[in-house]
DNA sequence: CATGAATGAGGTTTCATTCAT
DNA sequence: TATGAATGAAACCTCATTCAT
């Protein structure tokens, strides 16, 4: 993982003017059919600029390169997942522990499909384009929001710690990428949120229980 | 995900001198030299050739093109996971289960651990091979092996079903990836490598409870 | 004669600015020169961008593959020389009919005669391709401009039929590749253009006095 | 067209000893049954071995190079038509003119057509392995037979001279190519064999008449 | 004599990126 | 600013031919 300066990365300039961001919006998402229609590997710029209704030039107008595009897709991406749990637990707030988890994993696994296809796709440009760094941030904010959730649970004593936390949502993008790969039908997924969810709220107990 | 036969992917030809075998098998350990060296996209079969001390068009004599390799070295990977998964099962045969489930849990994370290196490498060739679908079929050897173990606990009643051993295979899978992904330190791998343990316990011992 | 899709042989895209102009008429060029120089299978793309004075690259922009490269430069050889006949045809209105074939077959061979090497080094070319199937879009446009000379014979009576003529463009192309890959002299070639024309000639007069 | 040593393109050994024979003779139908189902340009010397029931080393032991068998096969087939064009000759012994010309007209259509496949392979095959050439001395042959054939006609005086027999016979080969290429439907081949055969005699009649 | 594994030069094609217009 | 023609390094793969067994 060579570390070929990460400012390589950020988008190129800032979109003050209406359009310019129409533009890079356009970039986005000529980018995102792409990736559906012809696959991560048959991504190309100058397919994207097409897509997007503009030139190849104006498309490294905005980003340096490939992989800032790509990165700046995949971080929207989970910037929206992330809002969304966010929200999520915003609103269990003051529900009791085991409702809580229930409802943010129910809200993920509700995400993720949403738009599974564009998840799918997007598991492959993860990790051309330093995605465990970008999912890092990620998790961290969400486990930020999912902290400040627990604080209002009547029921949560001790407080699960980071680590806690940080495995659990681990477990739970692993299930989740499982089921998306599997491209399982809606019935398995149901079922198999049913066990994430359970699994969630067994282990979160049980890490608390344990410490002192 | 495009998948134009399954054949495509599978070796061209057996070995049947002793000659081929280890050129067979000089190409596979090459692939992994070049993937640790040079990283899953800066890999060519050129350069595994060179590296294998043979030239290209024996590569090509045994593997019709790139994929058909990397997908033979990649599940060569993950069949000496599983085999060393189901011999971890057989040791743990007779123990309650939460022990079972101990034992498990620290082989996964022992072995993965142990070539950490190649485990990150092939995260990337996975998806580019087919991968979902030939870590579907190890994950069933395990849930077999796993299955027979638990038969043998004095203390798992009732059973638990096959989803729930999917369930947390996934889970398991998951966090290692991000275990191995965060770089993190032995102390570190440590700490989450109990928590998984803790997590897998807690889970299956809900899971089977939850049923009737 | 697996042809999948005739399409793919078709120019990538029309040069609408006089830079790209210019750039398709040197590949074509470079293309000839490669032929000439190196002969059909010592043709490569490479060196025709070379030779042409552009980038690979460049080439492929213009042209999808290598195939449809050699059949535009094919079919733009044939319209040279079809066009040619058509003119031939045109000065030959109102003759005798065996004044007319005298003409058309002088002027065939003269018109193949004057870039024999070309003509020569095409041949091989043809047949990698599709070339039977441009060739007879260009003996259709053939026959229909000797139809239409003929028409203004005072002597034509009947009219040769269709079938007639094709033979005999197929004759004078035969006798034509022959004499080409002969490498015959200059004086030879004469003989044997005589004897072109006194075979098209009774040819044509045999098969118009057989019909009713 | 570089003369890379004709000699090179001669067998390597003569077949004296039966099994040799056998051996030459799978290895040159192997050829052609690649020609017919993979076309001459994914026509192989392994593909050729492999369909023979040999190594390519063997094949490499009768034939110094890929080109000196394909101008086996070439030849040979060449030798089958001129043998028989010969029996047809003979076999018009004596009969008049017009009817000769009928006669072997006829003869050569059936044969080409006979194994139309074959001929149309080996139009492409031709040019890589110094086919004019080779035909030249099959056209020498026949215009020998049809020389001798003729000095039996009543009624041919004067003798049709050498170029008028050449011309004939490109002229048959040019329009046979025609049929053949364009893969006319048996009534029309009908059609345009009697069209051929009113081009030949009224051809050579007009050329003899011609003379002195 | 036969075998078939090994060779490696060389061919076709792609695509991220630049820069003159 | 936008455009899109041009670039060219580099990837994948083929196949005629050889030679140790």
């Amino acid at each position: 993982m060579p570390n070929n300066a990460l400012s390589t990365f950020e988008p190129r300039k800032t979109p003050v003017q209406a359009r310019s961001t129409v533009t890079v919006e356009a970039i986005c998402e000529g980018a995102i059919q792409v990736l559906l229609s012809h696959g991560a590997d048959k991504l190309t710029t100058t397919r994207v600029a097409e897509r997007a209704g503009v030139s190849v030039g104006t498309l490294y107008q905005y980003y340096p390169n490939k992989e800032s595009l790509l990165a700046a897709v995949f971080e929207d991406h989970l910037n929206k997942v992330t809002s969304a749990m966010e929200a999520a637990c915003r609103e269990a707030h003051g529900k009791p522990l085991a409702a809580m988890i229930h409802h943010i994993v129910i809200a993920f696994v509700d995400i993720k499909m949403r738009r599974s296809d564009i998840s799918v796709a997007l598991y492959k440009v993860s990790l051309d384009v330093g995605g465990p760094a970008i999912a890092k941030k990620a998790i961290q904010r969400m486990r930020k929001a999912a902290d400040a959730m627990i604080q209002t649970a009547p029921d949560a004593d001790p407080h699960p710690d980071k680590l806690t936390l940080d495995v659990m949502f681990a477990a739970m993008g692993g299930v989740m990428k499982t089921i998306l790969e599997s491209g399982a039908s809606a019935a398995v997924v149901r079922n198999m949120r049913d066990q994430l969810v359970l699994l969630c709220q067994s282990y979160v107990v049980a890490a608390t229980a344990a410490r002192p």
